[in-house]
DNA sequence: CAGTAACGGAACGTATTGTATCGTAATGCG
DNA sequence: CGCATTACGATACAATACGTTCCGTTACTG
């Protein structure tokens, strides 16, 4: 493991806001070198084992830069864990292939960055962590929300009955892939989606 | 929080196995003692902040009494956690009741026992613990397995088609739980079952 | 060129880990 | 009934690693 190659010293400056105009500016790229080692950490080791000095020297940074900026780990993850890139939605008009569509990004960002590492280990946390639950609840459910407008636009097209639960519709078409990441530890391919949509779609009991 | 009772001191006698055969025999109040503070200690602060100091004072024990039986948390853990009660599985001759029975068990046993609690923490922390991925991966895998037996009795009865995935269809009906439990940070209630059952076997588009 | 604040690195005290050792308690053997 | 042996709970210990603070240096303002 390359041992990080060290913050570029060309800094480049921004005053905080223009109060305290004097003094060396704070470094951007130390900044973004903060981040993401976080992340790269949070990956690695996990949440509860990620230490700040750990990130200090992954960064290539003091631990002093890091305090002068976040008092503590669990808001540094928490910017960390923001940068991750969010969401595009998919309306083509219909419902399959919405789903396929979107779960297919959904896949594509959980693997490509490090969202699929993350996201476990933060959310064993949560039952001991209220502070870090609080953070995690509108994330998970900026990822659910995509997949309950999907079926909201489906059921005004009269796609699928005024009786489904929209909800659980939902969790049945993700289902599948938090049971593969949490229960099975494994990595969710994208391969997965069309049997899954498929079958969640038809029911199990379709074909007799 | 009470401070845990002492062990009884009446200490019942258990030879280790009649090699050396003299001495004090090794305490079995104090061997439940520690499981049994191990699972509450996991059920509350989790996996990677339990320690074994803290087990000892729960458990009035000494640190020296664990030593002297586990090496490390690893296996007091795996020890303590395969306490946990295992599975009752349903034949009734009815896809639908068996899995609605398997399920409400399944669900009873996750909120009673402390594996609704303990298991996102242990779920968290397998990517970046080997050892402890091992160990989980045959509690995981016996949590699935009545549901294969299911669909596969169903198959056999011809309840449903030879082409369907059977993996996929348990995945499919207990995915809702795992996205409760998970992405939510919730407990996944009985009531869910029969909707999810339902929804899982007719699809989502069969009500039109 | 002086003043100021952030920089990386190093040293600080505190807390917590696994292990060793204490005197005491419980068993087997002669 | 003692003596040897082993486990017991409690405590002391060295090692590690944490968050915090101080240092000389660097970058930028006026």
């Amino acid at each position: 493991m390359a041992q990080a190659e060290k913050v570029e010293r060309a800094t480049k400056s921004t005053r905080s806001g223009g109060a305290g105009s004097t003094g060396r500016p704070r470094s951007e790229e130390a900044h973004k070198a903060i981040l993401d080692a976080t992340l790269a950490l949070l990956v690695e080791v996990g949440f509860s084992a990620l230490t700040v000095e750990g990130v200090a020297q992954r960064a290539g940074v003091g631990k002093a830069t890091i305090y002068r900026r976040w008092p503590s780990k669990l808001p540094l993850v928490v910017e960390a864990f923001g940068q991750l890139p969010g969401f595009e939605e998919v309306d083509s008009g219909s419902l399959e292939t919405d789903l396929k569509e979107t779960l297919k990004t959904y896949l594509a960002n959980f693997n490509s960055t490090s969202l699929g590492a993350v996201f476990p280990s933060l959310a064993g946390e949560r039952a001991h962590n209220p502070e870090l639950s609080k953070l995690l609840e509108p994330v998970a459910r900026a990822r659910r929300e995509p997949f309950v407008r999907i079926f909201e636009r489906a059921r005004e097209r009269g796609e699928i009955s005024e009786e489904v639960d929209i909800g659980l519709a939902a969790d049945l078409v993700v289902g599948p892939i938090s049971v593969t990441l949490f229960f099975r530890g494994g990595t969710p391919s994208p391969k997965m989606v069309g049997p899954i949509v498929d079958l969640a779609l038809s029911g199990i009991l379709s074909k007799r």
